[in-house]
DNA sequence: TATTGTTATACTCTATAACTATA
DNA sequence: TATAGTTATAGAGTATAACAATA
């Protein structure tokens, strides 16, 4: 039982943590302005990105329950970002409103300079290697 | 108003997000056979290394509000983890118990397993650049 | 029998506001 | 007058369990 020191600023997993938290409290404040959580943008990059997703398929691509759906995709809905068609009797297609496409366009200009601040603070020969590295901590190999 | 498709995977920013609720998922899950937290474990390391750490050192630390040590260190202190000794009227030094080394002790292992295999997952050509990069996202410049 | 949508609930981490007591 | 600890509360992003209806 030596008392060891672990300096946690060296530990790959803590600094994981501590950026994403960081950075993700930046970028909900850029969205803050659009009055859109950084969850509701990602979730309507998607339903504008693809046809006839329904929210499982959001959840199933963004890797959450489905049941976290239900409450995000009614406030998209009620303020008038989103509407869903009918599929069948059980599936619902999502589709962004023309006030919805507005309010995406405004938060990718926003998410486009959070990126770019967030790469800028990468220090050069460390820049390209974040990505890929991120990418084999989630993506399946 | 181009309907322009943004492919989120391609973007650190949601790289990062991703990665880090996977990972920390994953630690969450090892730590969990010892009933303690992620934050927990990370405080109880900062209180093992530093002396006479108060509360408030550790939020700042952490760089989170110190309000959110009270219910934190309420329930280490409640198991026997942590013990506090008044410094002064004012401040209170906070210490490991005998049974709070020992809970710390094990999970130093979870920690060690966890972070060789964040480590493990990066391939080779990126894993030295993956904590200066995060690091750069977090830390003062 | 697997899947969709849903309700209800809870957990983790972090934040804000406001207060007391001490340095 | 700045700091330490505290109380109470809220927000954001998840999770689990259980159900009805449909494919």
């Amino acid at each position: 039982m030596t008392p060891e020191r672990l300096d946690i600023d060296q530990l790959p997993g803590y600094a994981l943590r501590r950026a994403a938290n960081a950075m993700i409290g930046r970028l909900a404040e850029r969205l803050s302005g659009l009055d859109i959580r950084v969850s509701e943008a990602t979730a309507m990059i998607l339903v504008n990105n693809g046809d006839c997703l329904t929210a499982s398929d959001i959840a199933r691509a963004l890797d959450i329950r489905r049941t976290n759906m239900v409450p995000m995709l009614k406030r998209l809905e009620d303020r008038g970002l989103i509407e869903r068609r009918a599929l069948d009797g059980k599936s619902q297609a999502l589709m962004l409103t023309a006030q919805g496409e507005k309010v995406l366009a405004a938060a990718r200009q926003e998410i486009a300079a959070f990126e770019a601040e967030l790469i800028a603070r990468v220090p050069e020969p460390h820049r390209e290697h974040l990505l890929p590295a991120l990418q084999a901590l989630y993506l399946p190999p």
